[in-house]
DNA sequence: TGTATTTTATTCGTTTCAGTACAATATCAC
DNA sequence: GTGATATTGTACTGAAACGAATAAAATACA
């Protein structure tokens, strides 16, 4: 499936990537159930029978949808941190970013990939957003290790633990967004979550703790 | 609405409470649009006219249910943490259970009312959850208060941005349960999250970081 | 010009959904 | 027992859902 070649058939009436955000922009809004193809096929712009003809089934044009959201907007705070000098500018802008797009619509949707998609017991999709959650950690604890090498950060400071922190406090303000909360708590949020993850400390590692005696 | 009183009609052959447990399984599961009346006559073990008879339609089934729920399974952290005698072993008990519940069925539903409530855009379900989340955050204000007034936390301590803190923490919790995380890791992040509440700064606000500059 | 090819548009069929009417059933009050 | 009352169960209705079959339209190539 490397490319749809200039071939003979009569040409498409659509841009494919326009009709996916707008795919992704009413899953995002209304979850994978509540969204029918009628409502869908209005929002693109096209028939049903060329939904399927193009995309397949709705399980199908939901798994490209989210991997054209995440190719375009659950990307910007991965661009914004790395666009920054250094690694706090970085985090902050990175936060921002999040928040941006998590409150970007009038009614606050939170994050597609965060909140509504992990609600669907689809397995592709199950695995898809593990894997993507896998990856976009990954990818900030790469920039911490940057940062380290730079000597932005303590040689000892741990990086897995900071992306970790990352990710728990990006999934946090999505969740809020849904919820309705004010941009201006969700930047607050933000900003908190930025001095968390410098501040984590190296490994107290359930040492300090009186006794974890697990229920 | 006092009590169903002992009157003459015949007898209910369900116990409303056990039917509602059923049911929030069920959206727990499944959400809102995606669990129809026949799977919840079914689960419920009654028929869907005796469910509108006794609940009404499906939408106050659902917010019937989301009560159940908090009332039960959402209110026990809040209990673990109340029953601990210091701040530190209460908020370790606290994430503790949220982990317990979070991961509770074999599949990892998360938080009823953290992540699968949010997405539907009914509004009372809305206002039901927003305002429980808002109390949810007063009590365990409330309980760092009281740990502040007994001598446990300095008397700077700032509870509300604790109280936030533990929140947020529960919410990115309850989001990863629901992506599969193993339990294991969740309860490195209740650890984790646990020192994060406690070592909260008193206020910086705003005041270190460089320079805000919103987007 | 004509044929092959691809996408559109119309229509249909089957299933599932939420909600309701109505009769049967089981208790309480007397 | 008899009647009033509340719940249960069967059956029904109208609407909406997903998916497919078929025909029309628009391009490229020979």
């Amino acid at each position: 499936m490397i490319e749809k070649s200039r071939s003979r058939g009569r040409p498409r009436s659509y841009d494919p990537d326009a009709v996916l955000d707008r795919a992704a922009q009413l899953f995002w809004a209304n979850g994978f159930s509540a969204t029918s193809l009628d409502d869908l096929s209005a929002a693109m712009g096209m028939g049903r029978p060329s939904i399927y003809n193009a995309f397949g089934d709705k399980e199908a044009l939901f798994l490209r949808a989210l991997q054209r959201y995440r190719d375009t907007v659950a990307l910007t705070p991965l661009r914004a941190l790395e666009a920054e000098d250094s690694i706090r500018q970085g985090l902050e802008a990175f936060f921002r970013q999040f928040v941006a797009y998590t409150t970007a619509d009038r009614s606050h949707l939170g994050c597609l990939l965060g909140n509504v998609a992990p609600i669907t017991d689809l397995p592709d999709v199950q695995r898809f957003v593990k894997t993507g959650l896998a990856a976009f950690e990954a990818q900030i604890a790469a920039h911490l290790s940057a940062a380290v090498g730079r000597g932005e950060l303590p040689p000892d400071y741990p990086t897995q633990l900071g992306a970790r922190r990352a990710v728990n406090a990006g999934l946090a303000i999505s969740a809020r967004a849904r919820y309705g909360t004010p941009r201006e708590e969700l930047l607050d949020d933000a900003e908190d979550a930025t001095s968390s993850v410098l501040g984590v400390q190296p490994l107290p590692r359930r040492s300090r703790v009186r006794r974890t005696g697990r229920t």
